[in-house]
DNA sequence: AACAGTTTGAAACATGCGTTTCCTTACGCC
DNA sequence: GGCGTAAGGAAACGCATGTTTCAAACTGTT
């Protein structure tokens, strides 16, 4: 079993312990001892701690944009050959498939999820920034066809409720494993991702056509 | 104008830092250097950095913990004279109203957010054992009143609900200052934060009473 | 006024960090 | 086969960190 090259070794090492432990409390000994290489190596072939940061982001946020993209696209073709609006749920629905797509192929969702949640949390500035400016344009794609499929909403509103939705999610699947130990623990079923995805259905649905407040 | 004493300085000088950039990314020498203290007045007074940042979390979470049990003791009280259980708003008005009490006094209700956001994403180990070990007790008396007033959803729901919930809160008010002027760019009107509890209610309220998943 | 205990101050300590340097090794090409 | 470029390895650099030390200043008590 030959092993993956440097650059791979580096990634697949870095991606966990930042997850497990978060960017700063991460050291390049630590990832490059661990990924059996040596410490300059992440210097090389990335530049700097930050670039290699973003290059763990990337490798996912890549592949997720391009699919992303793709899937929207097929939605919208598929609906304007009978004039017809993208129902919230299927855009909802879309967006979940997509996101449990990529990570699924190397079994790292965990991973994936920890990752956005201290993209968020952590916001390392440059971070934020790389983000934003990298993959804002798939969002903001997204937020638009939210719009038409919730014209009842007023805009501030519809905004401020994507964002609880957002929040739960990254919230829920970024202590995926901590909150699973605790239900398992004290009801006894351990639930599948699928599963949760399944429980988190409805309960969007419902948050985003909750009637208005007074 | 007296100064105040040296431990108060540090935290509040503390505080303030560690929920504009996290706890790694804050040092000793800027915390002492801003709060004009000397440097080795924090392992003097706390020990340990990281007996700093539990006294910053201590300075909410004592308050709020006995706060929120005396406000579930006459919930509980007002409700045993009649013998009706508590319904799930008043429940929810009880944790909001705490949450939102403790730090309007010294007007740090952003700081409190982002410290709880971050006690969360960044668990630092030696954090979530002391919030669990200090503060369990309350979120535990807490969930088996919400058991009462919705005993029609199944136990493994009602906890991935209200982690839902949970995610929602604490997402979006740790993050409130960049989505508020998100919000305010984008739609024009600034929104405090009783607004912004006020359009949570109704999302909470609906999310809470979701049809179950087939 | 003198003393004991507490608090402050300046400096040093040891350690771990990201990064750079410099040398060796490996590989592809004329 | 030798040469040029790419990759790997060991060591050091400069710096920032949390913590400790120890003397000076302060505080309250007798």
């Amino acid at each position: 079993m030959a092993q993956p090259d440097t650059v791979t070794r580096i990634l697949d090492t870095a991606e966990v312990l930042f997850a497990e432990r978060g960017f700063a409390e991460t050291s390049l000994r630590n990832i490059t001892s661990k990924a059996k290489v040596n410490l300059a190596a992440v210097n090389y072939h990335f530049g700097s701690k930050k670039s290699l940061i973003q290059a763990v982001f990337a490798r996912y946020l890549d592949p997720f944009t391009e699919r992303f993209h793709r899937a929207l696209d097929d939605l919208e073709a598929r609906h304007a050959r009978d004039g017809s609006e993208i129902p919230l749920e299927e855009l909802l629905e879309t967006m979940a498939r997509t996101v449990l797509e990529v990570p699924a192929e190397r079994d790292s969702l965990k991973v994936f999820m920890r990752l956005l949640g201290l993209a968020y949390s952590q916001a390392q500035g440059h971070l934020r920034g790389y983000i934003q400016s990298q993959y804002g344009e798939a969002f903001t794609r997204f937020t638009e066809l939210v719009r038409r499929a919730t014209p009842e909403l007023p805009d501030a509103e519809r905004f401020w409720r994507l964002h609880f939705i957002l929040g739960s999610v990254i919230f829920t699947l970024s202590g995926l494993d901590a909150l699973r130990d605790i239900a398992e623990h004290d009801y006894g079923e351990r639930v599948s991702v699928h599963e949760l995805v399944q429980k988190m259905r409805p309960v969007v649905v419902a948050a985003m056509q909750a009637p208005l407040p007074d």
